[in-house]
DNA sequence: TATATTTGCGGGTACGTACCCGAACTCATT
DNA sequence: AATGAGTTCGGGTACGTACCCGCAAATATA
């Protein structure tokens, strides 16, 4: 049982041109000291031979190591969506290490404009082959990505994207289409009238993901025609005494509300609130697949859970980074992730 | 930026042994020709250092490659369901074809259970490192166990389960849950009082999958003790006239039926039917990414759809055989799929 | 005691690629 | 024609592991 020996590599190349292993390989990574002539009939070869590199034997000879960064906000006290992500960024490390790819992570607050712009000030600083965030503030990750094309560092955005930032690649949600499903499962068996009501709870940060998700969940309304009124509300402290004296407010000159959708994972404040004034008869849905979250799901007070994988999202962010610096192959631009709605039925085999 | 040298390998070991390089591979490779006192002896060292093989090098320089087998049921004309796990299983070959691993591919006959027999008497024949399976049929997938523990040859059940079949690993649905879930959905807007019909389209082979299914959906009206009627039909002639005589003839005698749960990938043949005779109204649900399945669900004849990631259990079914019997490491025994939940509105992201 | 066999081990080459160290060659300038 | 700089290229070694070949010592057989 041997291997078969159909492979073609760079001594078959060289073999062909007339010339040494050495040409070939200045060939295939370009690099300088080689004739126009003796490239043009190598790269012929190895078009026709469609010459594909073994990346063990490459690896292995390589002393580089590539090293990447990775910026995302800290997990914070209120809720801990960002530990996914860098889970699944773990694991995609530990899977390519043994190539010689080395991470280093940077955290930024995101309370906190300030801390994210001198995170990316750090990461220009280091010499990075690629970069991994999740661009959370809108203007400061326009000029950190315009650094990076500048300096032909490859990025890659997750969680929320900025459209038209030559980046590498986007792995993460169609909000938009997200707010539309949660909008689906929120009224699936609402009557015919209904009142419900939009929460946002976040400091002014995130809006941008906010304003998508909504828009979304009120296109759902208008494409089926539903009659009933949507309100919204902005929570912007985030703490629960907050979020309970907002709510109550709320729920006391609107009776009648029958669903809520949260906009984010911090559902559970919100649960928490409906179980402390027994409102278990309101419809809760929102996002994220957190232990909090479940718990809440499992006690009936939170009906639906939409979650977009964020812990794939952290490992294929740092895999396309990888395919492209090591493997040199191509990745998609755009790969949004699957819109997953979660059930106290389903949440037992959930893969986050 | 070179690779740091903090690592111990082979050389190493054999330096501080004071033995050969030759000698230590004997002992990791634990074959013959040392003697218990060096074997000893090196075996502590590679504890001590937590020596860890490269695999790249590994690879490299082993001439062997490692030959899996493959056996799922043909895709039928009915139903193209088992295109998604041959397509996993391609993926995965793909990726770890670079590494000396082989694949080949043996289909059987879902309506014939001698094709099955055949087929894993083929494989026997050949000499294959490790086998992935969908044991549909239960008493000779025992039996194909049986041999393979014999020879010592590792096998992967996806699919469906057996238990206790010394199986190197089982990646599939949790059945029973994946009925519960269908039951949740479909009860979920229904009136108080319902009459729900559960119809299982199938030549009789895979019932063991059915039955786990149908007891699931039974227990989550049993659980919520929901009042209602559950009525149940099979239908062994699997074309579309023989489903459509059959659903006539129950929707005639029970008119007031609500919603219908189809336990396989077949709900399309339902939801034609419904189609035909302007049921819209009937809710239904039923499994599988299929095309025509997802074209109902657009059309809004089907409500959800269940999935299990099938392309995922091929994928995942090959790189278990190929880490244990290249990397050598441990893999889970039972690694259960999501429930996953596929609406008109997130099925555009969903990934099979 | 002489000879055959087994046991234990080391030397060395190969896997396919990367890259260093020069060698040879071209061409312009003295 | 000699010198030098630049260009183009080949030889050779290394990456970490697998495994063949063969040698010496230990043991068995005569």
């Amino acid at each position: 049982m041997e291997k078969d020996n159909t492979y073609f590599g760079v001594k078959e190349i060289a073999r062909r041109a007339n010339v040494s292993i050495a040409t070939v390989d200045r060939v295939i990574h370009n690099r300088t000291g080689v004739s126009e002539k003796t490239k043009r009939k190598i790269n012929e070869i190895i078009k026709e031979l469609d010459y594909q590199p073994n990346i063990l034997a490459s690896r292995l000879a390589s002393r580089k190591i590539i090293s990447l960064a990775v910026l995302l906000p800290k997990v914070s006290p209120e809720t801990d969506f960002w530990e996914a992500p860098l889970k699944g960024i773990d694991r995609a490390q530990q899977e390519i290490k043994k190539y010689g790819v080395q991470v280093s992570t940077f955290l930024f607050d995101l309370n906190d404009h300030k801390s994210f712009s001198e995170q990316t000030k750090l990461i220009l600083e280091g010499t990075f082959h690629g970069v991994l965030l999740a661009p959370s503030f809108v203007d400061e990750s326009r000029e950190f990505a315009k650094a990076c094309n500048k300096l032909k560092i490859p990025f890659t955005f997750i969680d929320s994207d900025i459209p038209d930032q030559e980046n590498l690649a986007y792995i993460g949600p169609h909000l938009f289409q997200s707010g539309y499903v949660g909008a689906k499962l929120l009224t699936y068996r609402l009557k015919e009238k209904h009142k419900v009501l939009v929460v946002n709870i976040s400091k002014e940060t995130d809006t941008y993901n906010y304003l998508q998700i909504e828009e979304g969940f009120r296109s759902y309304f208008k494409d089926n025609s539903l009659p009933g009124e949507i309100i919204r509300v902005d929570i912007k402290d985030t703490d629960n005494l907050s979020v309970t004296r907002d709510l109550k407010r709320i729920l006391h000159t609107n009776e009648d509300i029958e669903a809520i959708f949260v906009t984010n994972s911090r559902v559970s404040a919100v649960a928490s609130f409906l179980e402390k004034n027994k409102r278990g008869d309101i419809s809760l849905i929102g996002y994220d697949f957190l232990k909090e979250n479940v718990r809440y799901l499992n006690e009936g007070l939170i009906d639906f859970l939409i979650c977009h994988k964020p812990e794939e999202q952290g490992y294929r962010g740092l895999m396309a980074l990888y395919q492209t610096l090591v493997l040199g192959s191509a990745v998609e631009k755009v790969h949004f992730m699957p819109i997953d709605i979660i059930t106290r039925e389903n949440q037992a085999f959930y893969q986050n």
